[in-house]
DNA sequence: CGAAGGCTTGATAGACCTCAAACACAGTGG
DNA sequence: CCACTGTGTTTGAGGTCTATCAAGCCTTCG
């Protein structure tokens, strides 16, 4: 699919729903501890949320752009993006997100979505009803922070990305980006020292970056040729992380994350 | 200045210091009132928070990346932009900011700025120390929202911006921020039916766009000669704004405005 | 075995960048 | 009053990066 492709816009958002009192909020309890101090009662608070589990198939769109929601999606497993399109059909991803992350929190409080939420590989995601969660918020200030902290780590990783997008080669964008998934992987261990699985194909690489598909694969040959990385069965190694860091201008720093 | 130049990091951030109890927090209360509904008891409330003016300088930091900020600044005038580097001194404006916006809530939750924020003209800043707006945020959730809803239009915008950055021509990423600002300064009083002050350089503008600032010039000639824009004596003219909106596939939903 | 999806390669075009110089204009000091 | 300076804009020429178009290849899967 290439960024002029319109393909995407014709998936439905077929799914298979199940119910289910889960343990998959424990992934977010994680997370938010990673960046906030949870007290017992506050913990207690999100596990207790009532969740509706839900399969989206590879390719297929959880929420759309100008949809309404009612619910916000915690992804538990699979590769989820966010993503806008131009009249013309060119899309731009604009994160990619793996568990424990929650993609929508923002329709918590923006009624219509400005963008639209895709299934890269199959995904599981966890429902929560505003109206369950907005309680919890407005009685439990601090949870509300947790959130709220969350919203602004994600517009910081934006600010980062629109850097590339002005400033930084198609190499360097490839190569901060594989550094980037690779830190935020590996804080929810699914990154093996400098290793991980990317379930992407390189046509979606190229959505992410900015760059068209036949670009994407002679910029990876590139860092392929330097030694920084190889891919291949979707998995992605990491040669050398000292130097694809400084050769992509990688600072995690802008990953808000607690000392590892 | 150009993408490349470093100058800008040579400025340091002096500033004018006066104390006043005023009323520049009602440009906050217009804009939180613009997007949410606030009760009389709220209104007082942050009509009540002490602030500190400071007068900063044209091209002059206000914050910078790295640092650790005990205080929020709100733009009372003047035009002020958020920036990132590379360490190749090439610079990316993330976001332009406006009276009335707050471009550094984020620092109440981050402690450290993943980015700077600079004046571009001469800006006039109201400081709100995080130790005064804090117990307000955590005693009044819809306060607290209201912010939080200010920092999920912002990430929207960054969206929009990765969306030009990436898919659009140098043309339709300035047709479009041309737009964008038009509806943004409309929304505070500060455009006249399609015309507004722009004080801003070709350069800066580049650096807003992730373009050189000979290609912003050719393609500034290319607006003005479709007849879509003048801008002459820092005053912007839109001079077909349905058509300029349609060429730069502007949709003005993702400011997340209320009807005007 | 054929079809489909993803990867790779070649050739060509165009968008955008860099370097360099000229121009316009306002402010300054002699 | 006028040269002079500084900042911002404009133009030209040439080069690089990235896109587009088109085709071939490889693997998987029915």
């Amino acid at each position: 699919m290439t960024g002029r492709d319109a393909s995407f816009r014709l998936q439905g958002s077929e799914c298979l729903m199940t119910h289910q009192i889960a343990p998959p909020m424990a992934a977010l309890v994680r997370k938010l501890s990673a960046i906030f101090t949870l007290s017992d009662e506050e913990r207690q608070m999100i596990l207790g949320l009532p969740v509706m589990l839900r399969d989206v198939r590879p390719g297929h769109d959880i929420v759309r752009e100008g949809d309404r929601p009612d619910k916000c999606g915690l992804v538990v497993s699979g590769w989820v993006c966010r993503y806008k399109a131009t009249d013309e059909g060119r899309r731009q991803i604009v994160s990619l997100h793996i568990r424990g992350d929650i993609p929508d929190v923002q329709s918590l409080l923006l009624t219509e979505m400005d963008h639209s939420l895709g299934a890269i590989t199959a995904a599981q995601i966890a429902f929560i009803a505003h109206d369950r969660l907005r309680p919890v918020t407005r009685s439990h200030p601090r949870l509300a922070e947790a959130l709220w902290r969350e919203t602004l780590i994600d517009a910081s990783t934006y600010r980062e990305w629109m850097l590339c997008l002005g400033r930084r080669s198609a190499q360097q964008r490839m190569g901060h980006l594989f550094c980037e998934l690779n830190a935020r992987l590996a804080a929810v261990d699914l990154a093996d020292k400098d290793e991980y699985a990317l379930p992407i194909t390189q046509s979606v690489l190229g959505d992410a970056l900015g760059l068209s598909m036949v670009h994407v694969n002679r910029s990876l040959q590139d860092l392929r040729a330097d030694g920084l990385i190889s891919w291949s069965q979707g998995r992605l190694k990491i040669h050398d992380r000292e130097r694809l860091q400084i050769f992509s201008d990688f600072n995690p720093h802008y990953l808000h994350q607690l000392a590892a």
